[in-house]
DNA sequence: CTAGTTCTTGACTATACAGTCAAAAACAAG
DNA sequence: CTTGTTTTTGACTGTATAGTCAAGAACTAG
């Protein structure tokens, strides 16, 4: 019927994610997207609308891709209160792993954008609430064993966790080193028994 | 000797830092700059040398002025927990007052900025720093009264202070409610007694 | 007043920006 | 093959960008 677009959707997607990620929303040109896309104007343009709706559509991709990566020791049957520092070792080791230092796309965004963009406001708070159910099905695990004391509030607290990963990857963009992020972790992980 | 200056730099500075706070380094332009500071490219240029230097100014005058009001309760000769809760109250209720949600612009700049720009990082550690030792008197103070556990290590406690605010200030980029960042500071906070 | 110095002004430069468009090319249906 | 539809391409548009510069103005020292 008409001529089939030549390029892998996706994989442009993906290869705009990696440049947003890495230079925020208003530091990349069309011209670093369509490099790095390898495809020209026209073709950006007809697939993905405009620079703004290719962000927002990089956003979403990099929640469900890597963004929920995060969370993925929550996700086994009895997670409980390993799995939490499990979270958290494994999101220290990744700040200071990366020699670029890029922290969370998502952060970046939020931080970047959502005081002046609601579409990314809701994209990050949709994600601080997915964050919070995984921490809560945890909590709820980690207490039926006793491993929690009992007067916490366990929404309250998945709350706090959530924002104890803000926490951590802020402090990992100032200082990336591992024994300060660390301790940060572990005082912070001390209200878990 | 010669022309004087006719504008009030600090005024200036102080104009350039509101911008570049509520806008961003990147997404402002050198046109924005030159009309909040009421000023013409070649005084600006000649006063500030360019937009980079600029900005590392405006981000120092913030800390100075602005950034470390956040410790004021903790400056008091015999402040301890009582300060340090006093910290996070003022924080939560400056967050959410704020009707254009600008948040911290010395952590705006961090997440921005922090991993290209070492200039920035630095910052960023220096501002770490201070708030770490700020808190650290205090945690001092309310350790030597019984009112905190003996068993924590008060330099990471003061570390993990410092991240909790970074963590409830990007928390309420995202969802800037009182009910909802006053929980995480409370299960925050519970490591102190 | 004069000479020397620095500041102010607004026009200016060269580049980079997001986004458009016409023409050609690649397909499928008939 | 023809027709209709959509994609690709690269040249193009108008605007915004950071920063420069020459000319004049404001000042002080002598």
């Amino acid at each position: 019927m008409a001529r089939p677009i030549e390029f892998d959707r996706t994989k442009a997607l993906d290869a705009a994610m990696q440049v947003f990620w890495c230079q925020g929303y208003t530091a990349t040109s069309t011209q670093d997207l369509m490099q790095a896309m390898g495809i020209k104007p026209g073709s950006l343009y007809n697939a993905f609308r405009d620079k703004h709706t290719l962000y927002l559509e990089a956003l979403e991709r990099y929640q469900e891709t890597v963004g929920s990566c995060v969370f993925e020791p929550l996700m086994k049957p009895n997670a409980g209160s390993e799995a939490i520092k499990q979270v958290f070792a494994d999101l220290v080791n990744q700040e200071v792993s990366d020699p670029q230092h890029r922290g969370c796309f998502m952060l970046n965004a939020t931080l970047e954008l959502a005081s002046h963009d609601n579409a990314v406001r809701e994209l990050a708070e949709q994600a601080q609430k997915r964050g919070q159910n995984a921490f809560y099905a945890a909590l709820l695990n980690a207490q039926s064993i006793g491993a929690i004391d009992q007067h916490h509030d366990l929404e309250q607290v998945a709350a706090y966790l959530v924002s104890l990963i803000y926490g951590v990857r802020s402090a990992a963009k100032a200082r990336p080193e591992h024994t300060y992020l660390s301790q940060i972790v572990h005082v912070g992980l001390s209200i878990l028994k």
